[in-house]
DNA sequence: TTTAAAACCGAGTAATTTACTCGGCTTTCT
DNA sequence: AGAAAGCCGAGTAAATTACTCGGTTTTAAA
């Protein structure tokens, strides 16, 4: 049940786009740079993020990538579903997809599996990168705090 | 974060022998058949689940498996997490063992993934084999009215 | 006491998925 | 014109998954 590091690095690519976000678009360089990421491949997930709408590009020198949407518009679901697909932990619980388990009515153990699949979207749509930005700055506080 | 076939195959197994246990063992051969899995396959998750305590063995002819426990009182979540390890999302955030992270304390992603590994936790630790016998029943009794 | 039914065990393997890289093209600011 | 960016498709090594197989041991029953 590990999430895949196209949702790690997504999660922590949007988060860092939207802590250095200002009206210049953020390029992939630094965006990597900062958050220790490949470039290369970052560059594939960005693409993903583009197409599911939760990014804006701007091509061209000083091009980059912006916020579709306000921070406490996108969620971590938002962002690790474009990117993963559907958290159902099982294929016959995706979301808007048919089963073809002619048995799924009575079918004891998708009862579970959905039960897991809403849990975990529950979490991820509560999570807002203005959440996150918000928990940074706790965090940093406390950190100077310490340092003292 | 799909399951691996460990983990779904193992809670159908568990499912299966809590509802078909008596005094005498079940062996593999007969879950396998009923569940439709592979002999060979079921008995290494069977391996498993006796190596974390939640079935017990009975060798020899007419033997078999049996659950440790009631199946009030064994989990989803114990089965599980008894064949395919710890829930967190990653590995970062796994339960008892000291992340080797410098930056986990002041890490904002982390969490939002001890947030998802503790949500999945809750939900799977609070379904019983004896809720999923009880959901069995009701299915069951709906259907043969549906059937009418 | 033989036989057969079962669990136990370790090793092997094909297929799939993951986590990337690479090279070239296009767009646009300076 | 040149450089800095995004865009795109293809390729690939490594890891993981989902198994299978062959043999050993145990034990109830005939």
């Amino acid at each position: 049940m590990r999430l895949s590091t196209r949702g790690r690095y997504g999660v922590k690519a949007m988060f860092d786009l939207a802590l250095n976000s200002s009206d210049e678009p953020v390029s992939i360089k630094s965006i990597a740079e900062r958050q220790g990421l490949s470039e290369a491949y970052l560059e594939q997930l960005m693409a993903g993020l583009r197409k599911a709408g939760l990014v804006k590009s701007v091509r061209g020198a000083q091009g980059g990538y912006v916020l579709s949407d306000s921070p406490d518009k996108i969620t971590v679901g938002d962002i690790i579903r474009s990117l993963e697909g559907s958290m159902a932990p099982v294929d016959c619980v995706i979301e808007d997809e048919e089963t073809n388990c002619e048995k799924a009515e009575y079918c004891v153990t998708r009862l579970v599996w959905e039960r897991i699949r809403d849990s975990i979207n529950q979490v991820v749509d509560s999570i807002t990168l203005q959440d996150m930005i918000e928990d940074y700055k706790r965090l940093h506080q406390r950190k100077a705090k310490n340092e003292d």
